[in-house]
DNA sequence: GTGATACTTCATCAATCGTTGAACTGTTAA
DNA sequence: TTAACAGTTCAACGATTGATGAAGTATCAC
């Protein structure tokens, strides 16, 4: 029997775990965070809703950059959009979001 | 000049946000915990300390493919490593992680 | 020492990702 | 309607990622 290790341990059993498609989403979503710009997008989201033109002069990004980097975390239901006349307005889809952002960039800083 | 919207915005000020090496580190700790193999790992270490190959044996992974995941995981510090004799034993890094890896399971749960 | 077990590292390769400019859609003002 | 503004989508590109087999390291039993 190959792959199977040669020594015994003992089981983990009575232990449901998450399906297999909640791992797929948790993982898009961590990885839709997983990227430098898209976080600090996501913080400044934090800080309350901006327009994407608003956040291209303060981030100094192409508005097509922003707009695909907004596009993945509205799919991966980080943020939500709503129009106004000719802005679009972005801002975090919940406060599990925020906290989420927050307890990550806390962590890194303290492991600092 | 260029890139500035027309219209003008009521700016955020007082606002101290990261450093940007914060961001960067921040965001690699999720893109670390970003892929469902890696994010089964983590929560399947959440249930205690498991060796490589006994990992290898409940997941139905090639030990270099576990090996090369885990080393990502550890190198992120997500996960502890400890040796054994011929046992490599891994295990979260701390009490912040599984909070985190089971936050955003139970976020994607509710979701459906 | 030798051999066996338990991993890790290395090099490779296909697949995915992130940014970009160009083209396109939607909204408002003239 | 036309023009301008605000944002999105598309196609393409180099860069990064994830899995793999082969080779390497570490520990133990003999």
């Amino acid at each position: 029997m190959k792959g199977a290790p040669a020594h015994t341990h003992p089981r983990r059993t009575g232990v449901k775990s998450p399906s297999d498609t909640a791992f797929v989403r948790a993982a898009a979503l961590f990885r839709a965070a997983g990227d430098p710009s898209r976080l600090k997008l996501l913080q400044r989201l934090s800080l309350g809703e901006w327009c994407v033109s608003e956040l291209a002069a303060e981030t100094g990004t192409q508005l097509s950059t922003l707009s695909q980097q907004l596009r993945l975390l509205h799919s991966e239901r980080l943020v939500q959009r709503r129009r106004e006349g000719k802005h679009v307005y972005y801002e975090l889809a919940d406060s599990h979001i925020e906290h989420l952002v927050q307890m990550v960039l806390d962590h890194v800083a303290e492991s600092e």
